[in-house]
DNA sequence: TTAGTATATGAGCAGTTGCTCAAATGATAA
DNA sequence: TTATCATTTGAGCAACTGCTCATATACTAA
């Protein structure tokens, strides 16, 4: 996918000079499936709950999963692909996990969100 | 999902004030909903290329499909999606439909996700 | 050590998603 | 009207996702 081919493409194209400049303006590749990657962990109902809720404090994996409702393991599932996006960390205190937020962005992807969904 | 049930919950709960903390500063489960079906909109390579090329350009639905070498019927669907949502809106000329963004959301949300893949 | 608590992990399955293909619709031109 | 172009739509299928269940790991206390 990382080769351009204006010429081979099956397509028809109204208008080569902007799908040229379109190209020309064109993330990496590989950033834009980083990008949609990211918000993949937005876009799940549970991965949101635990979102909002670390937004406010942070929690361990129990809380949370008598907060959303689902089972321990499906909330560690679900902080694991956040974990991986750098969305969230935790901190050990003996046995217990206590998640949070890594940094603001979570905070500010959230509230562009809901202002488009509000208005 | 709506019904609130701390004391029925079969999971256990180490910090009950948080949850319950957590439980009334919790927003509507339908707009939690409404976000996650926001964010599912840039959760896709094919629709992030859609978006990206939209921030720079308006743009046809087959030009659309030679810039992500798709199908224009997968450009359409996508493109379906993503009006259901109200991120973007087309003008007519002739047979042709112009696309374009429909508001300056799209554009703050990725420059954030950016913000973040990139630090 | 042993038992119990808190969390993580892998396999597997049901539900969802993004594509292709075929057919329909809407607009233009002859 | 007919033919063609630009786009939409529905059905169907392969790939992916989020859960459950069983098991493993990490820590604490006795």
């Amino acid at each position: 996918m990382e080769e351009i081919k204006i010429d081979s493409c099956q397509c028809r194209i109204i208008h080569e000079e902007l799908v040229a400049e379109a190209r020309k303006n064109a993330l990496a590749t590989s950033e834009v499936e980083e990008l949609a990657y990211l918000f993949k962990a937005f876009a799940d109902g549970s991965r949101m709950k635990i979102l909002l809720a670390l937004i406010q404090n942070e929690m361990c994996v129990c809380d949370l999963a008598a907060l959303l409702s689902i089972s321990e393991s499906a909330v560690s599932h679900q902080l694991r692909l956040l974990r991986t996006m750098r969305l969230v960390t935790n901190r050990r205190e003996g046995a217990v996990l206590y998640y949070r937020l890594n940094d603001d962005h979570v905070n500010e992807l959230i509230r562009v969100a809901l202002e488009h969904i509000r208005e």
